[in-house]
DNA sequence: CTGTTATCGATAATGATTATAAAATAATAA
DNA sequence: TTATTATTTTATAATCATTATCGATAACAG
């Protein structure tokens, strides 16, 4: 947890950013859940009980650097909120989803699998691929009883 | 395109919706910029012209209607708007986005490419996969000059 | 025709996100 | 240290896409 903190400190500071104790509030929640898929509304309750100063502008903010600094995927399950996803450890591309028609649930799946799409889709379509987002729709294996 | 509106209505009747001439001016509409993705406010502008006396909020629930009938899919490229893009003509699954990060430029592909991937997802993490949303992320053919 | 239901257009309400302005905080210079 | 400047924050107002409401109108059934 620290040693994770420390890099995004580091990456916040290469680009003169600094990392305020707001912002170290936020981060840690997003650490603390990283397997939730949090809005900027989640984000600001959970932070408000570690920091219950601060204000809801001030997470958006946050979420909005973490984007730019590619330490947060910005995603969109098509309800209207916007959530901020953690980037894994060192992954060079984002993970995928797999969303559940029947229970809502999200699964995450961090094997690459694309590669040879990719290939396909420079070679073919000559487009120079940096990253990309896949969810999968469809029944769980819960809910398939 | 007479065809298509054919087909569309009859999807309508099966659901004992009417084909009603302002859902038959926003399907115009959505024909005759398949290759698009328009926001609710461009069908809008666009059917106003067909039929100015037309509401905002009739073109707001006729695309609602188009997605549950599956008749279009409403997708979400970042920007703070929905887009409604037609389903290709037969196809089973949604058709894939290269989304250009220079230019804006979207370009469509039709080829299912994630038969392998969906049968790896079917067997390793038992998910029933209906459908999916794939985009990439990159530089266009035009923008590599 | 007559009552019932579906659909529409205008407009108000909602809710997420962004912009603004004043205060607080941190960095820098004298 | 003290003054000055730049950055960040908080509270709040504004924006903007989307949804809800409601009276009017058209389609329909008996
Ligand atoms: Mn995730
Ligand atoms: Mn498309
Ligand atoms: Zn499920
Ligand atoms: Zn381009």
């Amino acid at each position: 947890m620290e040693h994770r903190i420390d890099r995004i400190k580091k990456q916040l500071h290469a680009q003169s950013y600094k990392l305020t104790p707001q912002r170290e509030a936020t981060v840690r929640v997003l650490l603390e859940r990283e397997e939730d898929h949090l809005s900027a509304e989640d984000v600001y309750l959970l932070v408000k009980e570690k920091a219950p100063e601060i204000g809801l502008a001030t997470v958006y903010r946050t979420l909005e650097l973490l984007s730019e600094l590619k330490v947060v995927d910005k995603i969109n399950f098509g309800d209207g909120v916007s959530r901020y996803d953690l980037r894994k450890e060192g992954a060079a591309h984002f993970h995928h989803h797999l969303v559940c028609m029947e229970c809502g649930s999200v699964e995450e799946i961090v094997d690459d699998l694309l590669e040879d799409v990719e290939k396909i889709v420079e070679n073919d379509w000559g487009f120079q691929v940096k990253d990309h987002r896949l969810t999968f729709h469809g029944i769980c294996r819960d809910c398939q009883k």
